[in-house]
DNA sequence: TTCGTTTTGAATCAGTCGCTTCAAAACCCG
DNA sequence: CGGGTTTTGAAGCGACTGATTCAAAACGAA
């Protein structure tokens, strides 16, 4: 029928991704997403519409990728305080490792930047949280049903707990380097489960 | 000696204090600043050198006036989980409320976007947020000296606690409107204290 | 009033912003 | 191979970026 993309497009978001992820939205220019993709403006332009719907799909990826293997670590075998611990201390050591670029975590990043900005931003980071907040639930439940934590408090309230400091340590993070203070704060929230 | 200068700096700093923690540092630009100060490029140039100059300006003003807000709030009368629940309280309906712009805490905002890529904002920041926690680990001690909070525990790790928690929820707030459930995240963690 | 100093506004710098245009190239199907 | 369709690269759109220049204006001191 017609010619055929020179491109993979996952390929590409992926890339779009790790640029805004480490630059912001403002930060990146249409440029440096060019240059990081390898693709030219008019591909870009083309395929995905503008640099505010790619930065929509790289927050899709996000959720796809990152958000999922967050998931996936809270169901790894293990009590549910040893996942829940599992899951924190790979986020504070990720943000501290300066081999990665202390990036950070894309969604919080998107939720202070743009989410006030722009409802579908907004969305599609609520969605990550969400999707968190929900695998949280799901292990303070099994670990109540376990007898590990206490059956006394809804389990849905115990998981924005653990969520709200995770985010917490996760801003703290940007700008205090004591990883030991901060695994300390890890401890002490699974200790008042 | 010479000509004086026709604009107050400390109104100029406070005008520009508001445009970056309203669009941040990327999605500020030079002629925003003039705007909202009502200075010319040149005056501007002239007084504090650019842009980046008058952010950490902006920071210093942030911290001398709402994180000073912030630690007036833990010292106000009542007992030491009615402060800390009045501050967390004020800050959440200052997220939520549409009439001040969803604009956040400027200091979180900084850290997010700005601190990875410079010191100086990074130092600024860390200002902010020490500041917070010092007095929120006095009126954690004062809670313990009056006989309200467990003396078990060290009062600065209970503090670092309360701390994360606290930035989590201004996180979560970018994206989740639900005020009760907020507000009940709150609570849950005083009760552990 | 005159001098020396500083501030001010207007104009403007080269470079970049997000985005568009368009013709040539590249492909699949018949 | 020819026809129809899509992608591609290069060039460039007007607007804006952070920053600078410079002469005129505005003052205090002598």
């Amino acid at each position: 029928m017609a010619r055929p993309r020179q491109f993979d497009e996952d390929r590409v978001i992926t890339a779009a991704m790790e640029t805004f992820w480490r630059h912001g939205y403002e930060g990146t220019s249409t440029r440096d997403l060019c240059d990081s993709t390898g693709l030219g403006p008019s591909s870009l332009y083309n395929t995905f519409g503008g640099k505010r719907e790619l930065y929509l799909r790289a927050l899709e990826r996000y959720y796809a990728t990152v958000t999922a293997e967050q998931v996936a670590r809270l169901n790894e075998p293990g009590s549910a305080k040893e996942r829940l611990r599992a899951m924190m201390l790979h986020s504070i050591d990720s943000d501290l490792d300066d081999a990665e670029g202390r990036r950070g975590c894309f969604a919080m990043n998107a939720a202070v930047e743009v989410a006030a900005l722009d409802p579908d931003v907004k969305s599609a980071v609520r969605r990550c949280f969400d999707r968190v907040e929900d695998e949280l639930c799901a292990v303070v439940g099994a670990g109540q049903a376990a007898g590990e934590i206490p059956s006394g408090r809804d389990a849905r309230a115990l998981a924005r707990l653990v969520q709200s400091t995770y985010y917490g340590l996760r801003v703290l993070s940007r700008v205090q380097d004591d990883r030991k203070a901060l695994l300390a704060t890890v401890d002490s929230t699974l200790a008042d489960l």
